[in-house]
DNA sequence: ACATTATCACCCCAATGGGGGGATTTTAAT
DNA sequence: ATTAAAATCCCCCCATTGGGGTGATAATGT
């Protein structure tokens, strides 16, 4: 096999931080070749660390976590980022991801399946702890009770799109007039009387 | 501890059918209360059997897998649906979680695992092979090297959001001439020039 | 058979969107 | 310190759109 896989902790937590090495660093192919407090810190000298995998958490003194993500991906371009942390608010994990990391582990993770993961990330894949793989897949789910019709809901899903009435009633071969007896209906039934809140309101309630 | 797990198998090849069959009923805790060869053979009985956790194929005959999902919700609406398949596209893969699926296995995971996923899906979680793990993620991550600046990018999400110009300078406190300059910018950058348009590709390049 | 859905019609009018042509200042990177 | 990029703002034009009313009729499905 190839060698060793190299990481990086970025923990402001001293007993986790070294919690961490000691674990990771015991196991057969791993090695921890730095460790830092923030990631202020670590801007200086991780580059020359030429970390494989970066164990990320999102409380970090000065520059956040999720703020982190970005800047790590300009010094290590080549380096996968694993989010570690204690945080599980759907906004922090998507926008960790939409950031760009590789995968979002919560601390009550077992440390069997951290180092696991370390390996799977480099491997191209996507670990994630189950909360968290939950509420991924819940957000792809629509709202099985939507008080839109599947005409009106196809047509929603077109003006978010940005189309204009003439344009979804070209691609839905469908009259202009009736396209907007559909917009009528779609805000009668979502309560709004606009284009933008539509969308919003049908965004908030999973409808598109 | 409660009651075994009630599994049903929807899965077309007798061979792979009975195989989980025997290596799930053969788990503690796991009852495999039934198998079928297709949904339509399913959607007479499956009610009755009263499962917990469906393993669904894709390629069935008849109605295929993504299209089974809907329908198996509304004969159980307590049952959690969990893919088995080799189907990877990315198409399928969302199709799948959007129409409800609570996890998505490819069938070289190993049996162990499947096993673990069943239980996983069962207390909450959402269970994915790494390889489809890593496509879900994917999925959020916006590209890097967008043409995009940040004010284009942002002003750009309001538009996909649906809102007009003068929405848009007012939410951002800016004037309306400059929305409008930004806007053709992103236009001249996307070489676009509708709304419409300038989503479409920038949805395609995972822009926004 | 009855309610929902899908389709089309015509009234009005302010606002919008997109095509031009610019300029200036602030910010960031080298 | 220089310079390029980004962000801001300002005019012109005008066809199209979007949203508010107030309807009708045919198709669909439960």
């Amino acid at each position: 096999m190839g060698r060793d896989i190299r990481i990086v902790i970025i923990e402001d937590d001293q007993i986790i931080r070294e919690g961490y090495a000691l674990l990771i660093g015991q196991s057969e192919g791993y090695q921890v070749v730095n460790s830092y407090v923030s990631f202020d810190e670590a801007a200086k000298s991780i580059a020359d660390d030429g970390p494989d995998v970066v164990l990320l958490d999102i409380e970090l003194p000065g520059t956040n976590g999720i703020q982190a993500i970005p800047k790590l991906k300009r010094l290590l371009p080549h380096a996968y980022i694993l989010i570690l942390t204690v945080y599980e608010s759907e906004k922090t994990i998507f926008e960790a991801l939409a950031n760009g990391a590789s995968g979002y582990l919560t601390k009550n993770t077992p440390a069997i399946k951290i180092v696991e993961s370390i390996r799977e990330v480099k491997e191209g894949g996507g670990p994630m702890s189950v909360n968290i793989a939950r509420m991924v897949i819940k957000s792809f789910q629509r709202n099985q009770e939507s008080p839109l019709s599947r005409r009106e809901t196809q047509i929603l899903e077109q003006i978010a799109d940005g189309k204009s009435r003439s344009q979804i009633a070209r691609d839905l071969f469908i009259d202009l007039e009736t396209v907007r007896s559909h917009i009528k209906n779609i805000y009668l039934k979502l309560d709004v009387n606009s284009r933008a809140d539509a969308i919003k309101t049908a965004k908030e309630n999973k409808l598109i």
